[in-house]
DNA sequence: ATATGTGCAAATGGTTTGCAGTGAG
DNA sequence: CTCACTGCAAACCATTTGCACATAT
C-alpha cells in the first residue's frame, strides 16, 4: 500500500498549508480516503470510523471531506439515486464502471479523455476544466445472482 | 419544433401503454419537458407550468418524471452539488457540456461513445448497459464575464 | 495561548409519501 | 362509474450549521 501512504502524506501536506490542523479523527478520516479503492459513502466511513473513535460524528466526517474536495485531494462522485461516493485514492477526473445492482463501483484502466476534452472544447466554445465518465451495467457477479 | 412534437407524441404514447392518464398538467410537464433544451431542474419546470395551471404541485411535478424516467423517455443528469436537471428531447446517454459558473448545460454534436462503452465492457467483465459524460468549464459568455 | 476542530442537536432543502377529494377514461 | 391523479401537508434523509467545549499547534 505504498502508494495510499503517500495519498495520506500529500493530504496531510495540504492541509497543513492551508493551515489546518491533523486531529486524530480527521487523519482517520483521511487514511480511509487514501486507502480505499472501493469509493464508499460518507456513511460507510462513518461506520468504519467508529471502530477506532466510537464517539465520532459524522459533522466530523462530512467537514473533513468538504475541505479535502476544496484541496482536490478527493474526487467527489454523486449520483441522484444513490448519493455521493469518494474516492481519496486517485482524486483526478478518470472513468469509473457502476455495478447498478451491487452499487459497486470499479476504475477501469485506461482512456485518454484529453483529447476528447479537447474535440469538446473546440467544438462548444468552453475552456473546459474537467470531465466525468461513467458506464453502467451489471459486474460479473451480479450477472450471475 | 417538429421533433419535440414527435417527442411528446412518443411520451403520451408510452403512458397510455402503461395505463397512464393524460391529465392537463401532466400534458404541461410532457411539453415542457419536449421541447426544452436546456435541461431544466425540476423547480424550473414547475415555475413554468405555474404560469398555465397556477394551482400545479411541485409533488406533481416529481410524480410525473418519476414515471417519466421508469418509461426512459427522459434523461436525469443528476449533479452532486445543484441536484438533478432533465432532458426529455434526448432521453438517451448521450454527452453534456456544463458551465460551472451559470449552470449551462448543452449538448454537443459527436460522439461515438459506443466503441469505448465495448471496450470497457472487455475490459471490466461488466455488462455495460448505457453510459454518461460530462465536460465541465467555463461557456463562452462566462469566460467574457 | 488561541483559534481551529469536535460533537451534539437543530436546521435545511430537495424529494417522497399519505390521504381525501377530483376528474380522465 | 372507477380508479388513477392531484394538491396539500407531513415525512424523509442526506447534508449543513450553530454553538459550547476540547485540543493541536
Amino acid at each position: 500500500m505504498a502508494d495510499a501512504d503517500q495519498r495520506l502524506e500529500q493530504m496531510v501536506r495540504g492541509l497543513r498549508e492551508i493551515g489546518h490542523r491533523i486531529t486524530p479523527q480527521r487523519l482517520a478520516v483521511l487514511k480511509i480516503l487514501a486507502e480505499s479503492k472501493d469509493h464508499p459513502s460518507v456513511g460507510m466511513i462513518y461506520d468504519q470510523i467508529k471502530k477506532e473513535f466510537p464517539t465520532t460524528s459524522l459533522a466530523t466526517v462530512y467537514k473533513t471531506i468538504t475541505v479535502l474536495k476544496e484541496l482536490e485531494e478527493v474526487l467527489e462522485l454523486g449520483f441522484a439515486d444513490v448519493g455521493s461516493r469518494y474516492d481519496g485514492n486517485r482524486p483526478f477526473p478518470h472513468p469509473h464502471v457502476i455495478c447498478t445492482k451491487c452499487g459497486a463501483i470499479v476504475d477501469p484502466q485506461f482512456s485518454n479523455m484529453e483529447k476528447m476534452a479537447a474535440e469538446m472544447a473546440k467544438k462548444s466554445g468552453f475552456n473546459i476544466t474537467h470531465h466525468r465518465l461513467d458506464f453502467f451495467g451489471l459486474c460479473p457477479k451480479c450477472q450471475k445472482g
